[in-house]
DNA sequence: GTCTATACAGTGATAGAC
DNA sequence: GTCTATCACTGTATAGAC
């Protein structure tokens, strides 16, 4: 506290860096980013964030891999609790897909991991190792669970997982193109599919006869 | 022929900037792309481009709204075509919106389209009223007459659509951030589900009873 | 661990000759 | 309509003081 300038809070400056970069990645792109307005929006020094992060590049793996890691736990929980019956199990599972995707800031990072792909390829291997397999494995785990009870419909597993998870990326990409619209939540209506979407996929896994339980 | 130093072909040069920016800007993105790059590929003086460019976003609207303004003739076709069966008819526009968001340029920009969102926010309108509000209704057109046939049952129009062209815009995403990956077809196996897809689309549009007609 | 100062390659864009 | 030459500026990254 007596040696240093500018001390904030206590130890982790560095997490503040990733933080605020994480926002300004998601806003204005990767290539659209500069480490001077980073430096502004940390109050500190550009040269400054050379001391936490060698390069920009590495910054922005940092902010995929460790910004938000954790971010599997309630899926993790869901998909432990084997006694739930499987459709309040997925129920769950995909409204908290939708929170991940939608709401936080890991599932937005879709289309920015497009774009550095290419340049940054080991971004996209991890992102894809250590955040979309989890997340699709915790998701399969559930839907076997269901069919190995006799609850749901045997459906192609990657063709399933497409129906879930395909609506709610597309939902936030679409977020993220339509993020000026004054009209957004017209155009995106997050909440509208966020409750509908999951009903059409346990009518897809109901078995035949079961499937007149509803109307939309 | 006589005055020009190198007049490659008649007339249009115009257009193959505009193709080979969009290759460029699919790759590295909007700011990952610069002018110089982009002359390189042209085989052309950066100052050229400014010529038939005022700047590099009016360029890259152009890579929009011009570039591929023509690919919706075909869901046009299948749109207008009242007296074909409504499965067949939603069976080739679900086909044709795999064409169009997964095999073309079009369909791959919506990443770009994110990229650039807020710092060009008329890009991202043009690309919703010339394209995707376009592509939504030809859609909507189709299910609706099926409907209004008695083939299909009604579902909730927007759930249905983010169902239908979620897995779609999602697989192209997918393909876009994991390029570089060398077992891309597995990781995105953009075939099989282009097949399975339909198949589920149609069972949930099927009244009761009629949907044990396959099993996936 | 943060600062000031700076290197220097690359950026979008312009001027003017041909 | 394309060229050469150049602009003013921003980009990432580094050196060295404190």
């Amino acid at each position: 506290m007596s040696t240093t300038h500018k001390k904030r809070k206590a130890g982790s400056r560095r997490a503040e860096i990733i933080d605020k970069a994480t926002d300004l990645f998601l806003e204005n792109g990767f290539s659209g980013t500069s480490m001077a307005e980073l430096a502004k929006a940390c109050q500190m020094q550009k040269a400054s964030l050379y001391y936490h992060f060698k390069t920009k590049e590495e910054l922005f793996a940092a902010c995929i891999t460790e910004g938000h890691a954790c971010s599997l736990d309630t899926l993790e929980t869901i998909s432990r609790d084997e006694d739930a019956p499987p459709a309040e199990r997925l129920r769950a599972a995909i409204a908290n897909l939708y929170q991940i995707n939608v709401d936080s800031k890991v599932g937005r990072m879709s289309p920015l991991i497009a774009e550095v792909s290419r340049a940054i390829p080991s971004v996209a291997k991890r992102f894809h190792q250590d955040f979309m397999v989890k997340e699709q494995s915790l998701l399969e785990k559930i839907i076997d669970d269901g069919v190995a009870e006799g609850a749901f419909r045997r459906i192609d597993p990657p063709t399933l997982r497409y129906m879930i998870v395909g609506p709610i990326i597309t939902l936030s990409l679409a977020r993220e193109m339509f993020a000026t619209f004054d009209n957004l939540d017209q155009e995106c209506p997050a909440d509208h599919i966020r409750q509908h979407h999951i009903e059409q996929i346990l009518r897809l896994l109901a078995k035949d006869g079961l499937s007149a339980d509803r109307e939309a």
